[in-house]
DNA sequence: TGGTTGTTTGGCAATATAACCAAATGTTCC
DNA sequence: GGAACATTTGGTTATATTGCCAAACAACCA
């Protein structure tokens, strides 16, 4: 494996990383439908804010968001919308596991 | 949020973790040309084999791969291909993470 | 049976992640 | 400038992940 190939799988690693999270992946979620204020998530989620805060950083940083302030609040967009195409296969995975549980368990 | 989504979101979240490794992804991306045996990623990767068991354990704990001794031998398959799809979102969002960097910085 | 090979499991130390609280920052309004 | 609000950052503790070593297991061969 050559560095520039392993240096690539970091990356795509991260990605995937920042994603893995349940909160994380439900904010994506959410931020599908469009934009989203931080306060949005503040309110939904019983979460100190400064988690919900770290837990947008860290996607950020993953380049899955992007932020725009707006007098006092701060926004959150999706990046790369395709994040959410991947989800389908995702679930899949989950219900052919759950398939294949069911059947050692039956 | 009701219990079951929640409930969801965690397992979409332990999907994504299982693969948000850089050894776990080569082996995914391996694992998508076909069949392979534990032997040849121990060869391949600079690794200790118990590490390399370990990450397997992983993915196939996360239903993405399946299983299968066959003498000696034991041969990992992707369970569910659609897998690979996504990489191509994966690198979408690195590379516009790149560029964005790269303007940033010019 | 005993040795060899291929793989998994258990245990441990190092490192990373997550969540909370408190404090700092930046913005608006007075 | 100072109070109030929205968000981020720093610090700490609890928990999880990673990777190595050694030991266990399983399958084959002599």
């Amino acid at each position: 494996m050559t560095p520039e190939e392993k240096k690539l799988l970091e990356a795509k690693a991260k990605v995937l990383k920042a994603l893995a999270h349940p909160t994380r992946l439900w904010m994506v979620e959410k931020l599908a439908d469009g934009e989203k204020c931080v306060c949005e998530f503040v309110d939904a989620v019983d979460a100190d804010f400064s988690t919900i805060s770290k837990h947008l950083s860290v996607l950020k940083q993953a380049g899955i968001v992007v932020d725009d302030k707006r007098g006092k609040q701060v926004f959150y967009t999706l990046k790369v919308p395709c994040v959410m195409n991947f989800m389908h296969c995702v679930e899949a995975v989950i219900k052919s596991q759950a398939e294949t549980h069911a059947a050692l368990v039956g």
